[in-house]
DNA sequence: CGCCTATTTGAGCGTCGTCAATCCAGGTGG
DNA sequence: CCACCTGGATTGACGACGCTCAAATAGGCG
């Protein structure tokens, strides 16, 4: 008993858990594994069978698939709340990307019966998590128009004004490789892009540490 | 009840309403409205409030976004039996692209209440809905790895490749400007890319008619 | 059958990628 | 707590792939 308010604690400030009646959730956090990652761990890799639904409790994760001499391409910065794993849903599935820990992590595993089960006893979750996968696809929807229409500087800049800002001062939460990877552009080009925004009195950036001088004229370079 | 039988009677084939009973699916037929769309008419357009969510029975549909210069970014190809519009679970959401026919379509229209109610009626509806969405996340993801490590050559030969074929004989289904906006191409590059292959004897095209040749040597280029 | 739009072809250019060397930061151990 | 050290980041030079602009051709729909 109290071992089940206990782990429906940290469970309600999610998003994906909004309005998820005390018992589904005391329900859900007594069938779902826990599991934890290192910085630096995989928890899954492309091709391996796909076992199970993952809800990201706490941490950063990073989807990548190779990209060429040993190169990754980023697909997708998954944060605390996040819904990933939904292929598990789709018959005889392996995954496409790997899944690696950029901080240590927590997490909630389903397996496919468990998300089954879930769907059916709270259709609030079913559609929170619907929900969730949506938001998904409409990020990747304006990812791709950025990357149809806009120039590697514009990108950059864009990239910058979406970071949570502390007055004017924001930082890169992951390796810039990394970000200029998910940017769909080179290391080079992304620290190339930065100097740029730079030289034009828009930022100046320390290691990860970005100070933002004139937003207005940041937001029109993207426009 | 006649009525009822009719109106379920192409539902099933869709692989969205597979295992669905027969009560949900009547039910779902008789609240959702049908919605039909000639060739090139708008379904709905960027900026206006979400509204319903739909299922395409019939015809295809492209979602674009607007790419300067009167031009436009195809972001997807919708086929019957793929549902869209689950950006309506998000609050007070606009669409980010428009939709448009690109043949005669049928569609089934959901509004958010329907919906709702039918994911807490048959959970087996809400997860294949799920699962619908999930497929189109794969898809998504499969792209951005295509465009991030294929040339346009490899990335033409692959979209060759995934046309269904009868025999060594397939059709570009779409215009090959739109066709060549979904690859991240321009027009004039879709078309010299075309002719790459054309020259190296791995295909013939003759307007929308493609033969293939060489399927392996084709295969070959795309890896 | 003819118009209108889609597609193809050509020429030239620009942005971004590649390769290689240097610089720097952050994490580690003394 | 500070200096080292290693991998990430930056900078430079160069080249290529795909884009742009413009014109010709082909194809489809009324």
């Amino acid at each position: 008993m109290d071992m089940l308010f206990e782990n429906t604690e940290a469970l309600p400030s999610l998003p994906i858990f909004e309005g998820v009646s005390r018992v589904h959730l005391a329900w859900l956090s007594s069938v779902a594994t826990r599991q934890s990652l290192r910085r630096g761990e995989t928890l899954f890799e492309r091709d391996q069978p796909v076992q199970a639904f993952y809800i990201l409790l706490n941490g950063h994760i990073k989807l990548t698939v190779p990209a060429g001499q040993g190169q990754e391409k980023v697909l997708e910065f998954l944060k605390p709340g996040d819904a990933f794993g939904e292929s598990v849903l789709l018959p005889n599935h392996r995954w496409i990307a790997t899944a690696q820990a950029l901080f240590p992590c927590k997490l909630l595993v389903l397996s496919l019966g468990d998300l089954a089960t879930a769907v059916e006893r709270s259709p609030t979750f079913a559609l929170r998590t619907l929900a969730n996968v949506s938001q998904r696809v409409e990020t990747h929807f304006q990812e791709m128009e950025s990357s149809a229409i806009r120039s590697a500087v514009q990108r950059v800049a864009e990239y910058v004004l979406r970071q949570p800002k502390v007055g004017n001062q924001a930082r890169f939460l992951y390796h810039k490789r990394a970000i200029a990877s998910k940017l769909g552009l080179q290391p080079e080009t992304f620290s190339r892009s930065l100097k740029q925004l730079v030289t034009d009195g828009l930022i100046t950036v320390q290691g990860a540490r970005i100070v933002i001088h004139d937003e207005a004229a940041l937001q029109s370079v993207v426009n």
